[in-house]
DNA sequence: TGCCTTGATTGATCTGAGTCAAAGCTATTC
DNA sequence: GAATAGCTTTGACTCAGATCAATCAAGGCA
């Protein structure tokens, strides 16, 4: 798929700049948008908008009309089930993209939860669509994004379907990890924002499994747990724990 | 997201007619193709290949240049994992697209095993692309088919991940069903093209344990199994055997 | 300050699925 | 049509992870 470039005399000045205090550069570059991508996205989104710890950011089953860009904090994605338990679907970070899961439809198909005092920025959908009926590649691009996060989770969930706890909570770790080192935080000392219960929902195990797991690793010295805070001590070890599946993609 | 309509007055008279034996209209109809959008996909398409059985339809690495309609038989997309085992990533049958899993990347990331003597049409993206320059919302709807059928296969996968294994194969055998009802073949009576060991590993199983899983459902009279034929004889138990996760999407 | 809630850890026990092994069945080949 | 290789079924045993339960630590709040 030869991914095109958008013209150099392209003419945004009718897009209304929204959002002053929004510089989406730093948020968007990792998903692999183009400066001029960037700042049209940019132009687009609202200013921020804040949601409590607990807060929803869209629920399942709403009518789609937005793509958010989290500027600060963390959030889950969720469904409920018939009995009432809810799976956890995805955890999602500052510089990442909600709304993701209504791609194909026009609803959303699950609840996005701030797992603490969050940002977001919308981007209502109606205007990129507008935009790509004259920058066709903008939309195309955008979709080959969406695809592309929507493949990787894919994929993790295939490998998970093979492997034991200690290589979904080896998994997970370094995914994590690989995400905050790519918008430039640490990547061996983070917070995890979600309970161990969140965690053994989206991984498929039970809280005391996940908590035994952390336990074990901490044990053999790979990581430091204290209750949320980790620190990765040795991540070639922790690769190693991961088993064959390997790559994350 | 309003679906856009082919204009009216729509040329195609420029494109090539490559597959006069192709209609591909049963074909791809139920995946939520216009009427002139089928043409188009008709007349890009080539003539119909042969795939023997354990043939390959494409390679994992190899570079993305075409999709494929299955005109009939059936294939497995699957990865090898470093260690030789090999993950199935999906079940294909008549009538739907392969080839998606290269949607994100330049390269296919899965290999496609035909699992009986199969025939398939080449549907080069080059020429899909070159449409769309002018008809923007071809690949606007290409690209949302696609993102449909991966996020309906990962909706499974990560139900699965809670599911024990006899609400994992009710699961597979209802979704197997629902796909077969929905190109107008039989409901309740059809043929499993892959082996107990191909259903396992898509499953996250063993051999051993779908095989026990297939005689209790069978103890039960929810479904008569004869090797690889299979009856459903009470749908409503076997869709409650799937427990509440339940929708398939 | 002490009460109460929520989340984390750890232990004991149980169970579902993996593993190993044997035997039966099917399909393919010559 | 006999020989062979590849699937499938079933049984016995084992073990990882679920379940049940107790304890502990960290807020939040009256």
């Amino acid at each position: 798929m030869p991914s095109q470039t958008l013209p150099d005399d392209l003419d945004i000045s009718h897009i209304r700049s929204s959002c002053a205090t929004c510089s989406l550069r730093e948020l968007c570059l990792p998903v692999g948008l183009n400066e001029e991508e960037i700042q049209i996205l940019g132009n687009l989104a609202s200013h921020k908008r804040k949601i409590p710890r607990g807060g929803y950011l869209h629920h399942a089953g709403s009518k789609f009309q937005s793509l958010f860009a989290i500027r600060s904090g963390f959030f889950k994605t969720c469904i409920l089930e018939q009995d009432g338990r809810q799976q956890v679907t995805g955890f999602h970070m500052t510089g990442e993209l909600l709304g993701l899961d209504a791609i194909s439809g026009e609803m959303h198909t699950c609840d996005a939860v701030a797992l603490e005092d969050s940002e977001a920025c919308e981007i209502p959908f109606a205007k990129l669509e507008e935009i790509s009926r004259t920058i066709p590649s903008l939309m195309h691009h955008f979709h080959k994004i969406m695809s592309r996060e929507i493949v990787r989770d894919h994929g993790v969930m295939l490998l998970l379907g093979s492997m034991k706890a200690e290589e979904r909570l080896a998994t997970f770790l370094l995914n994590l990890s690989r995400r905050l080192v790519m918008r430039g935080y640490s990547e061996y000392n983070f917070n995890l924002r979600m309970t161990r219960e969140e965690i053994g929902s989206y991984l498929g195990l039970k809280l005391e499994t996940v908590s035994r797991a952390f336990s074990k690793l901490q044990d053999e010295n790979i990581i430091t747990i204290d209750n949320k805070q980790v620190q990765i001590n040795d991540i070639s070890r922790l690769k190693m724990k991961m088993g064959n599946s390997a790559c994350l993609s």
